[in-house]
DNA sequence: GCCATTTGACCACG
DNA sequence: CGTGGTCAAATGGC
């Protein structure tokens, strides 16, 4: 686990970054009330969030009993070390759904971070995350579950979209031409799962992603148009400084509960309000 | 020693 | 309060 303090510093330097950038974006509004108004409500947003951080020093961050009750339920998992299970739980929005007699290769690589007992359920439900969940960022997850034995049948349910840019096999990860050109999934193909790709052709893709590229960070292409998190939010190009996931986490989160897809790759802010 | 998986704990949601 | 989704320490394979 990456020290938390720091990760909070860099953490605010990113809303300091951020808080800068709105008020750039301010002195360029010229007269148009209700941008100055959406811009005016950014700015507070950073400045909120950044005060919040500042109220809890980092005695605190070692010692979560003592800020407990004053951390914002969204934050205790950044904060609080001891606290596990504590997150926002996705809504049901942009989930897609596929059966298959044994469980299909995405060409995505996922982690699996969990498994649960599903009430009247034959079989335990199988959590994924991307890989890239905290080297580019990347929310999507699946969920895999045997649901029949003869035959074998498991339905995997997909939540979120990649973006992430580290396909183990990108000729079967193409398009879907129904919506954002971020999503990239396809189901009729098949490829060896995670766990064999040893034989794959491609593993010189998933070396080069080894320790979930803590350290291996890809920046995006900016003419590229097939990620959706704006580069603005990701990384401070003054300081080249890599961001923490856990944060982006967080942002991502605003994201998919409160903006439809498609308005993502615009927007490189939030309204916190929601 | 590194890394992915396992598994119990934790907490949001209905 | 029960269920399900996620976290993170423990564990095991390489």
């Amino acid at each position: 686990m990456a020290n938390i303090g720091s990760s909070c510093m860099k953490v605010i330097e990113e809303l300091e970054t951020g808080r800068e950038y709105a008020k750039q974006l301010r002195d360029m509004m010229n007269g148009n009330d209700e941008e100055e108004e959406v811009v005016k409500k950014v700015l507070m947003s950073f400045t909120n969030s950044l005060l919040l951080l500042n109220n809890n020093p980092t005695s605190e961050i070692d010692n979560p009993a003592k800020s407990e009750d004053s951390q914002e339920s969204n934050c205790k998992t950044f904060i609080n070390k001891e606290r596990r299970g504590c997150y926002k739980r996705r809504r049901n929005s942009q989930t897609r759904e596929h059966e298959s007699e044994t469980p299909i290769e995405d060409g995505h690589q996922w982690r699996k971070y969990g498994q649960k007992v599903i009430l009247n359920s034959k079989y335990p439900r199988n959590y994924y995350r991307c890989t890239h969940k905290y080297d580019q960022n990347c929310q999507a997850t699946k969920q895999v579950q045997r649901v029949e034995d003869n035959p074998p049948l498991h339905k995997t349910t997909y939540y979120g979209n990649h973006t992430c840019r580290n396909l183990i096999n990108p000729d079967i990860i193409l398009d879907d031409s129904n919506s954002h050109p971020s999503v990239l999934l396809r189901f009729d193909n098949s490829l060896p799962t995670a766990a064999k790709l040893q034989d794959c052709p491609f593993i010189s893709l998933t070396k080069v992603v080894k320790k979930e590229c803590k350290e291996d960070i890809i920046v995006p292409s900016s003419s590229s148009n097939d990620y959706i998190l704006s580069p603005e939010l990701t990384f401070d190009n003054s300081s080249n400084s890599k961001i923490h996931s856990d944060y982006m986490d967080e942002m991502s989160s605003v994201f998919y509960d409160s903006a439809g897809f498609d308005q993502l790759p615009l927007s490189p802010f939030f309204n916190f309000d929601e």
